[in-house]
DNA sequence: ATAATGGCTGCAAACGTTTCCGACGAATCG
DNA sequence: CGATTCGTCGGAAACGTTTGCAGCCATTAT
């Protein structure tokens, strides 16, 4: 059916292997000027396209990445997924994307990472996993395949590229508590997930150099139901936190969206933001300088993460037998201050840590 | 390096025609159960995995089907890639995305349709592609290559599931028109452009019907710069507007994202939404409940679409010889009123159409 | 008891490409 | 002028899998 190289190399009078060296080197001299630009003549005229998987097998290199990713519901994972595949392809590879909606989880457990078959990636990028996937994740290292992680992973002996999320919470809960602010209410899913655990110590850290300490009643958790959607669930938690007394004076919400919904829920109480109560995000989204009172957050340098995990990506699929240890580089974030903290709107840059 | 087929028949004591049997089929018992199991076993204790690259070149099927997309600067884009991404994985069949930033288009003049290579694709969806790539789906089609688009495509004889923007701008447009608004502002990129000039023609017959026609100074074209993001565009837009007299009672936003930056521009100018000005989206994405002013939009039936889409496109793979001629659904998208647009708030489900 | 049947299994070809190796001609050098 | 070298090309093997075909053995029917 398709057009090979076979027929390629009959049509224009030469042996298979000669028009595969026309076709494939680039620049090499390996076959006379003439037969080259007359092999890629004929090509043109039948429009040969190679066939992947013949040349993969081959080769045995399939030059695809993975893009590994369970949970995308907030716009930072689309923009991080979005950076990577731009990296990745800058390097001249294919991206496979794979992808578990949360809600899909109890259908099948077995882990995704398994799943790839051999030769089908030579590394992958993992955006965003849950704990679940650790073990698969693990298997997928164990058979030689490079694995960089954007997110922090427990017992995965997997390179890291992750922004400092403690330094994050720390630099926004230092700014509320700078702004007077000793009663800053948390709202996050969980005080025990990897990224979300981090923050949490940044916020605490913060909190014992002004000599206070974390007080459990500020807490809210966000509904366990991802289907909900991050702002819903923001609003929901808000509105948890706010039926409790005494009221924090500054709430800190784990991500921009959540942001978004506590806004909602604090305007439905008739709290002012920031008079009644200061209101930070983390992730700085587009959207954040949108915000019904433009939000004050700390942004994640997505590009640079992006760039840098691809770039120890192909290190190590350069070096398969290089047995280093897995490195972590972790990016700082920058405080960026809008109105919704109540301080005077500027932007530190967050590197003195 | 890999363990490969032959390590497991050899270890398991047959051939590795009959291993292959025993691995490949599910219930046939094209094999006996014991050796079915004793292969099974000994793949499981060796931790074998087929190569992908020679199971495809064998069968001459990929079981990969493409997703195409340009520009995935708005959320509702990237919703649609993971509905899409999901359909797909429910029929056991793989994704590769290839996705071009606007920004990276004057870099390489070649359309990345065409880059596919011989089987390497089976099918291809594509999300959003800009009209210069129009060419390159084409050859895709001609190659044999079944392409579904969720857009409007020209000169492309492709199957597209779309959702219907004239009727989505007629509801919007009707909406305000009912509620008294007789000058509607227009916010959007062009009035050309497949996809925006469906809108146009929405609001347009609205307007016709209630007796007006379109003023050209109530448009103002967002900037054309992609890179400063949906809803500074739609800021810079609305700005741009709102220096022009008379002003609009009411403002038509091309996406929900550009009715966040117009909101911005209208607080700024000291104007309130509704009362002073209304506002309308189009997407229906989550933080459009969170904005400013709950935003009154028109939702957009993502995942019914991304399904429809998948159906057609495995419709096609699985009959590569039908000749049938493109054909095109158009899904209804809703009306959902919220505070923005100052109507009372219910939903009209914009069947009658 | 012999022939026919049918279930399992092994052999080998094929998928389309890359690349090693040998061969051939021309060109250069002694 | 003969020998060596170099550039160019063709032949053929190999990558790992699926699958048509043929052969084998056990079972059943005649």
């Amino acid at each position: 059916m398709a057009v090979t190289l076979k027929d390629v190399a009959r049509e224009a009078g030469v042996a298979i292997s000669t028009a595969s060296r026309a076709l494939s080197g680039a620049a090499d001299p390996i076959t006379s000027t003439g037969t080259r630009e007359r092999v890629r003549e004929v090509a043109r005229r039948l429009k040969y396209r190679y066939n992947l998987h013949a040349r993969c097998l081959r080769t045995g290199r399939s030059e695809t990445v993975g893009i590994l990713a369970c949970d995308l519901g907030q716009r930072i994972g689309l923009a991080k997924l979005l950076a990577v595949e731009a990296a990745v392809r800058e390097k001249g590879y294919r991206t496979l994307l794979r992808y578990r909606h949360q809600a899909g989880l109890k259908g099948r457990q077995l882990g995704f990472a398994q799943e790839f078959a051999s030769s089908e990636v030579e590394g992958a990028i993992v955006i965003n996993v849950d704990a679940e996937h650790s073990g698969p994740l693990g298997a997928l290292i164990q058979r030689g395949i490079p694995v960089v992680s954007l997110e922090p992973l427990e017992g995965v002996p997997a390179d890291v590229v992750t922004v400092d999320r403690m330094a994050g919470a720390y630099l926004l809960t230092k700014h509320l508590l700078d702004l007077g602010h000793r009663r800053i209410g948390l709202l996050c899913s969980s005080l025990t997930t990897p990224g979300l655990a981090e923050r949490h110590w940044g916020y605490q850290q913060a909190l014992a150099e002004c000599g206070c300490s974390f007080d459990e009643a500020v807490f809210a958790r966000l509904p366990s139901n991802v289907a909900l959607g991050t702002c819903v669930r923001g609003y929901e938690a808000a509105r948890e936190l706010l039926a409790r007394r005494p009221l924090p004076t500054a709430v800190f919400c784990s991500n921009d969206e959540v942001a978004f919904g506590a806004m909602k829920a604090l305007a439905e109480a008739g709290l002012r933001v920031p008079e009644d109560m200061a209101v930070v995000g983390f992730d700085d989204i587009e959207m954040a300088a949108f915000a019904p009172v433009p939000l004050t957050t700390v942004r994640q340098p997505v590009g640079e993460q992006a760039t840098q995990a691809v770039a120890l990506l192909f290190e190590r699929i350069a070096n398969p037998d290089d047995e280093r240890p897995p490195r972590a580089i972790r990016l700082k974030p920058r405080l960026v201050v809008r109105a919704s903290s109540g301080g005077p709107v500027v932007v530190s840059d967050g590197r003195e840590d």
